[in-house]
DNA sequence: TAGATATTTAGATGGTAATCTAATTATATG
DNA sequence: CATATAATTAGATTACCATCTAAATATCTA
């Protein structure tokens, strides 16, 4: 079971809470930036910083809307993710494997 | 969505690849601390170090058998870990929710 | 009981990560 | 075009974490 360097971004990404309850947002529907930023008491540039992150794992995509920067999750990262979290401890994992 | 200590402590726990890698291979079966040593390179006090972190987490056990100590992968918590997962990311879990 | 082995604890160090303010880039609009 | 708004980037600070060596604790055995 060696790691790839896209599985340790996923950890990395997910081990912050912050960035959990982003994520967690996200999962409702896409949203920008500053709509993002009103469930947090952080400064914008750390938002940004958490999102870079969260991108660079690829667990969430981003496309432009004028001003604006528009945030999804990316569904098939969780799944991957998931994917991984049942192989490193031997769960079941319903079967399909 | 809000995090419990114990959730918190989980993430934490799995956020090292080290740890990672201890939980994998204890899924294999049982181990005693020197046991899993041998498939590491660092110190035994940095073993110890992570050991403790997975045993707060919860996701280990320990018992003592002579000057052992046998650790096991605890799967309840590793149940109740990927059950929180599915609720971060809205997935669907095998339909059982 | 003395010494060997197993493991943990204490304390220190270096590196990384979260956060901040200020500055920058990009877009929209009067 | 000038200014306002949205978001990112740069640079600094602080706190936390992985790791180490040395010391302590516990158990076994000669």
């Amino acid at each position: 079971m060696n790691e790839t360097y896209q599985q340790e971004s996923l950890f990395s990404a997910i081990a912050d809470i912050q960035r959990r309850k982003i994520l967690h947002l996200l999962q409702a529907g896409e949203m920008s930036v500053s709509e993002i930023n009103q469930h947090f008491d952080f400064s914008g540039a750390t938002l940004s910083h958490h999102l870079s992150i969260l991108k660079k794992a690829d667990l969430v995509r981003v496309r432009r809307q004028g001003q604006h920067r528009i945030y999804t999750l990316n569904m098939s990262a969780v799944e991957q993710l998931m994917l991984f979290m049942n192989k490193l401890f031997g769960a079941k994992e319903d079967e399909k494997q």
